[in-house]
Formats: C-alpha cells, structure tokens, sequence
DNA sequence: CCAATTTGACCACA
DNA sequence: TGTGGTCAAATTGG
C-alpha cells in the first residue's frame, strides 16, 4: 500500500481508479496503528528500566503556599481506555491542568480534563506524542463524560481497551444517526494536520493540500525510518515475524495479528 | 475581564 | 526516594 500510495502521489489524480491517496494513506495509517499499539502493550507488560535521570530534588517550600496535604487522592486505575489518532482533538472539550516530563519519554505527557469538571463531569485524559512516530498522539481517558458536553467529531480509532482487555484492537463503529457528522468530519484524522486558526476557512483547502502532503511525506519518512525496523524481540510477540509480514505484504491484516497472538 | 494555559510545588504510591 | 498525577498562582490571549 506505501508502494502504491508513493506511485499515485508521483502521477497526476484519477490514475487509479476508485483508490485515493487518502484512503491509501488511511490504511496504511490503520495498520501502523495497530502495530504501535501491539509494541506499546508489549511493552508495558515487559518493560526494561534503563538509564535514570537527575533531578535536582531541590524541595523548597515557598512562603504562603496552601498546606495541601491529603486533598487528593490517586485516581483508580479501571474505567480507563486508549486511542492513538493523529490528531488530540476528540470533540469534547478539554482543559489542560498540567504537562509532565516522563521518564524515558521523548515527548512531555499533557494532562487534561473534561471543561465541565465543575458541573459534576470526572473525565480526564493524558495525551502524549508516541516516542516512535510522533505524528500520532496517544491518549489514555479517564471516567466517561457525564456533562451534557456532547462529541462534534467523529470518535478516533479505538486501539486499546482497559486493563481487562489491554490488547484488543477495534474501531470505534459509528451510528447511521452519526453519519452527518461523519461526513462533516470526514477530513478527519488521518490525514490532517490540527489547524491553529480556524479564522483562514477561505484558505482552508489549499492549505489542507500541502498539509497533506508534509503528513504523507512524514509517512514516508517514518515507513522507510530505522526506527520503525522491528529489530528486537519484545514479549510474547517476535516483531522480527511481524516485520517479515509487513514487508512481503505491504499491509498488516487482522489475519496476522490472529496468527502471531 | 475572564477563561485557558503554563509551570513549579505538592502529594501518593511503588 | 523517585516518579507521575494534581493543584493553583502566574501568565497569556481573545
């Protein structure tokens, strides 16, 4: 499919039949996808401390700072779920209340919560740029909504599940009584890079064009990057196994993923 | 002016 | 004691 999508952005549009590079884009998308998420259970499972960190520790309390020891508690772990999606918008509305630096992590983890914390809603997400292929953000939610605050955009690819199913892959079906928005939205995710300033609506397009192509372009980088060349052995999975079948097929079907599990 | 974000301090837990 | 999650004052921006 990256083959096929390298040729099509190499020839002038409507050379390959019904087949758009975005739907080519799109899939190739899908199964990198679930490959991360299959190296990202693996490896949370089979993680390997390495190297450490100096933090300087320097505690000093500054004066007129609220005592506020014992006012919160560590959330639970259950009722949480994970998506990975090229984009951190998901429809609700979110407000960010701290940024992390994460041990080992490339990229700072953002946290997040639902806007209507204060009418009662507990959800909260952490979203963090994956190490492997920053274009894609992953996100893990807490609790679900319970404001009135309903999604505007389609729902991104569901990749993992809470920790009674870690590993299971699926997308997130969506309604007939959806499918407006889904249309609406359907420049959706996978191709689109988050625009700053919706006030350029008139230059929207064109826009969406080269923002297209830098994102195919970091495909390709990616697809071809070492990083990316499973070189190692991770849990139960031999990624040498699954990087044979990507290469020689091109793709990564449900098929293999039954066959390796 | 007010809502959202940033950022260092504080806290729980392994 | 180190790490990650949360708080809240300060800052930013519409």
């Amino acid at each position: 499919m990256a083959t096929k999508l390298q040729t099509l952005l190499h020839k002038p549009v409507k050379d390959h039949g019904t087949v758009s590079a975005e739907d080519l884009a799109l899939k190739i998308l899908t199964s990198f996808t679930q490959s991360l998420s299959v190296l990202t259970a693996s490896a949370q499972i089979s993680a390997v401390d390495g190297g450490g960190s100096d933090s300087s520790g320097g505690c000093k309390k500054k004066p007129g700072v609220k005592d506020r020891r014992g006012c919160y508690k560590r959330r639970k772990t259950s009722d949480s779920w994970m998506t990975i999606s090229p984009v951190m918008e998901d429809g609700y509305a979110w407000r960010k209340y701290g940024q992390k630096v994460i041990l080992n992590s490339e990229y700072p983890r953002c946290y997040l919560r639902c806007t209507h914390k204060y009418e009662g809603c507990k959800a909260t997400k952490q979203v963090q740029r994956i190490k492997e292929n920053p274009v894609l953000y992953q996100t893990t939610y807490f609790n679900h909504h319970t404001c009135t605050d309903t999604p505007i955009r389609a729902p991104p690819l569901i990749v993992g599940s809470d920790p009674v199913e870690p590993n299971l892959l699926g997308f997130q079906t969506i309604t007939q009584s959806k499918q407006d928005d889904h249309d609406k939205y359907s420049t959706n995710p996978i191709l689109m890079i988050k625009k700053e300033d919706q006030s350029k609506e008139e230059a929207q397009i064109s826009e969406d064009v080269s923002d297209a192509k830098s994102s195919v372009d970091l495909w390709q980088e990616f697809i071809g990057s070492e990083s990316f060349g499973f070189q190692y052995s991770c849990g139960p999975i031999s990624l040498h196994e699954l990087d044979m079948d990507v290469n020689q097929f091109g793709d990564l079907d449900t098929f293999h993923f039954d066959e390796i599990y």
